[in-house]
RNA sequence: GCGCCUCUAGCUCAAUUGGCAGAGCAUCGGACUCUUAAUCCGCAGGUUCUGGGUUCAAGUCCCAGGGGGCGUACCA
């Protein structure tokens, strides 16, 4: 083909789905009177000697093109176009004789090359591989791909707009700390060369967040993409997005609410109603939503009766009989957590509320105001999967002074995720957090929810992979 | 990090116990004015992930390395 000079703009006034929707009643075997100008790239072609169709799809579907010797300019040239070519095309609306809607071809143009073999045009790309580094053909070649994603920005649009409804505002805060907070992970560090310091890519945004009600911001999200140093599995990517929201004068028992109808609303409009399938299984999004206590939850899945007040030996003792490996540093409260976690989470399925978590486990959340060593703290649990967390919010800074240094205390003791001491975040608390309530939202989970999807490499756009290697940068 | 599985043409996949590396689609050439994964005829297409080893003979067996997947660990 040699040369091309691709136009630096072109002028399109109509889509593939518009005229699916448009001439719908439009006669098998006749022509409109409506010439369009539509683009995209070629994904199937049939010659038939002196008449070639074409299959085009654009953003919004596919649309057949019908090109006769007699009319299409550069017949011969258009009858060699290579699968995956971008066209622009413009022609009458008409009908095939075997009713096929189409744009005739009266004039085209190249916009861009596809200068490799296109993919299988029936079983497509499978090679997960292939498909995660050059999204940009699994996208084209694999509709599911292309449907999940699309669904994906669908409902985080709507994410914002039930949120925006409400009357919270959305902000962006630093991904550059100077200190880790707000979640037990291990950070990504970077330096940052004028300042000459360290500096972590945040593992949450909770603590600035809250630095921001206590500015007077009373309701506020952020739809935050996070990152933890920490493997990659069917349900984790290094780094991920997360809704936070922080919600003054409300509590957990607000928050609950809220998670309830946000999840169900949003599943009536992206999964086509409040039951989803995962694995084949339904899972009932419509509230309420059990609320149940963890300590009641170990109860159940194991008949074991722990408690804040036991012996944190003999609660270790049952806890690696129930398989849970104890570290010397764990106190009762992060025992309990352990058993919870090793016997419980897996085997719930319809949603749970699971609440009233250690004070240990939770530096940032508010005591319970009925159960000493408690705190008022839940997680959603979907199908065994944690989906978020959140909790009535500690506002004394005192305490929570206390309790960084606690932290503090067990990272000595080898607990790499405990978190470091934050003065400053000490200092906003003085100046008066109200009461608030705060929650995170895993949205890649959400996302899996919704769409019935098993691994989170499918909701990412670009999930994380080894870089291929001699691909570093020269 | 550890364990298991996997890697064959551009894509999707075959190849018996260790015995000449194949097909469909795509590409390329040809036929065809209503096709729908068009059809029909023909050509071409390979470092079987890489490097070693065993063997008369290795895609197949063994060792080391690389990519990917799953599990596990880590992961509020």
């Amino acid at each position: 083909m040699g040369t091309m000079m691709p136009p630096y703009r072109f002028e399109v006034d109509a889509t593939a789905a518009e005229l699916h929707e448009r001439f719908v009643d439009l006669a098998e075997g006749t022509e409109s009177d409506v010439t369009v100008t539509i683009a995209g790239r070629l994904l199937l072609r049939r010659g038939q000697g002196k008449l070639v169709f074409g299959d085009l799809r654009d953003g919004t579907a596919r649309i057949q093109l019908f090109a006769p010797a007699a009319t299409t300019p550069d017949f011969e040239r258009f009858a060699d176009l290579n699968l995956g070519d971008w066209l622009g095309v413009t022609g009458v609306v008409m009908r095939t004789k075997r009713g096929e809607l189409s744009v005739r071809v009266d004039g085209w143009q190249l916009l861009a090359e596809w200068r490799h073999p296109f993919p299988d045009k029936w079983h497509g790309v499978t090679d997960t591989e292939l498909r995660y580094r050059q999204r940009y053909v699994d996208l084209w070649v694999n509709d599911e791909s292309r449907e999940r994603l699309t669904a994906r920005s669908r409902i985080v649009t709507e994410l914002r707009r039930l949120l925006d409804q409400r009357g919270f505002m959305e902000v962006e805060t630093p991904v550059l700390h100077p200190i880790p907070g707000g979640a037990a992970a291990r950070p990504f560090s970077t330096h940052h060369n004028a300042l000459d310091t360290e500096l972590y890519l945040r593992i949450a945004p909770e603590l600035y967040l809250k630095r921001l009600v206590v500015g007077g911001f009373e309701k506020v999200y952020e739809i935050a993409r996070v990152f933890r140093n920490e493997g990659l599995t069917t349900r984790h990517n290094p780094e991920f997005t997360m809704l936070e929201l922080y919600w003054a004068y409300a509590d957990y028992h607000d928050c609950m609410d809220l998670v309830e109808q946000l999840v169900s609303t949003l599943a009536i409009s992206h999964a086509g109603g409040t039951t989803v399938e995962l694995d084949g299984r339904p899972i009932d999004l419509a509230p309420p939503w059990r609320r149940v206590s963890m300590i009641e939850l170990i109860a159940e899945h194991t008949g074991l009766a722990v408690s804040l007040d036991m012996d944190r030996d003999e609660l270790a003792a049952h806890a690696e009989r129930l398989g849970v490996e104890v570290k010397p540093f764990y106190g009762v409260g992060k025992l309990i957590l352990e058993i919870y976690e090793k016997t419980v989470e897996a085997n719930l399925w319809d949603p749970v509320f699971v609440i009233d978590y250690p004070k240990e486990v939770s530096p940032l959340a508010r005591d319970h105001r009925e159960h000493a060593g408690l705190v008022e703290r839940f997680e959603p649990i979907v199908a065994g999967r944690e989906l978020g967390n959140g909790f009535t919010e500690l506002v004394d800074p005192d305490e929570q002074l206390a309790r960084f240094t606690a932290q503090a205390a067990d990272r000595e003791a080898g607990d790499a995720e405990a978190m470091p001491v934050d003065h400053d975040y000490v200092k906003a608390l003085e100046y008066g957090l109200p009461p608030t309530v705060g929650l995170g939202i895993g949205i890649d989970r959400l996302v899996m929810l919704l769409t019935g999807t098993g691994t989170i490499r499918d909701v990412i756009l670009f999930p994380t992979l080894r870089p291929e290697p001699g691909s570093a940068p020269s």
